[in-house]
DNA sequence: GCTTGAACCCGTAGCCACTACGGATTGTAC
DNA sequence: GTACAATCCGTAGTGGCTACGGGTTCAAGC
């Protein structure tokens, strides 16, 4: 084999094999040359390709972002502008998200703490998911 | 009509209709009763139910997990430990999730930062997706 | 050159938690 | 009685994978 394997690929860009399959099959990575008996042959370009949508994936980007994100780096035009709009907005997001994770997490905290772990009735967890405010429970 | 139709249960307890259809599917709610036309006709009980899975949901528990308390909720015996059980559990993970969004915030944030919008080469956001460091990236 | 066993092929189905569709039936208000 | 909203049901689609299974190919050892 001449270029690298799909389980190579696996292996250097960090990303599963059934994944990067998967990622052929919806066209956000192009569709590399086959050897003879039809097994995928991948090239430099595509660990890097790879690897890009990888932590762009970490970073919670969706695929659909991904592509766009990917077709700005590709364009050359004035892609920064736009990159940067995307990136932008999905900071946004990220952020709404904490806030609203860390809300969660105070409810859940206090919810915690005040369960005793004993006390068959009133239990404290199942009072708040029951909508019985705290100061009933008692 | 007796009791409550699905759509008013929709309404009572904030939950879409198609969604309280999928909970009874996976037997996440019991099944009501019909009307002579078999529309379904539901209870009080229901909507307690119902509000209690929606604000399960709310605080991010999957559904596995909302079995599992409702379950708890019911059987009677001593569930207060496994409730906090459940919930601490839950809480970690919401904490880890947090925890990773906060890293993302970070390296997002300095990436729009120092993305002019303007250069058409080494863009910021494009560079750090890339695996350039920002160190190289100039 | 031959054999073995790992790697790879492909299509399909499953996961979670919904949401949407669409044609048929029922409920309800006038 | 009629019009029209609400509900019925099964099925399919969403996103982002992951798993399965039976068949083929590759690469290394002898």
């Amino acid at each position: 084999m001449r270029g690298l394997s799909i389980g190579g690929l696996a292996q250097k860009s960090g990303v599963n094999l059934e994944t990067i399959r998967y990622y052929e099959r919806i066209g956000l990575m192009p569709k590399p040359d086959r050897t003879e008996g039809g097994h995928r042959s991948y090239e430099d370009s595509d660990i890097r390709r790879l690897s890009f949508i990888r932590r762009a994936r970490e970073l919670g980007f969706s695929l659909a972002d991904i592509e766009a994100l990917m077709a700005l780096d590709e364009g050359g035009g004035a892609p920064c502008a736009e990159a940067r709009s995307i990136a932008a907005t999905h900071l946004e997001k990220i952020e709404s998200k904490i806030a609203d994770l860390e809300r969660f997490r105070m409810v859940l905290k206090a919810t915690v703490l005040k369960c005793d772990g004993k006390s068959v009735k009133g239990c404290e967890v199942l009072n708040v998911l029951d909508g019985r405010s705290p100061e009933d429970a008692d």
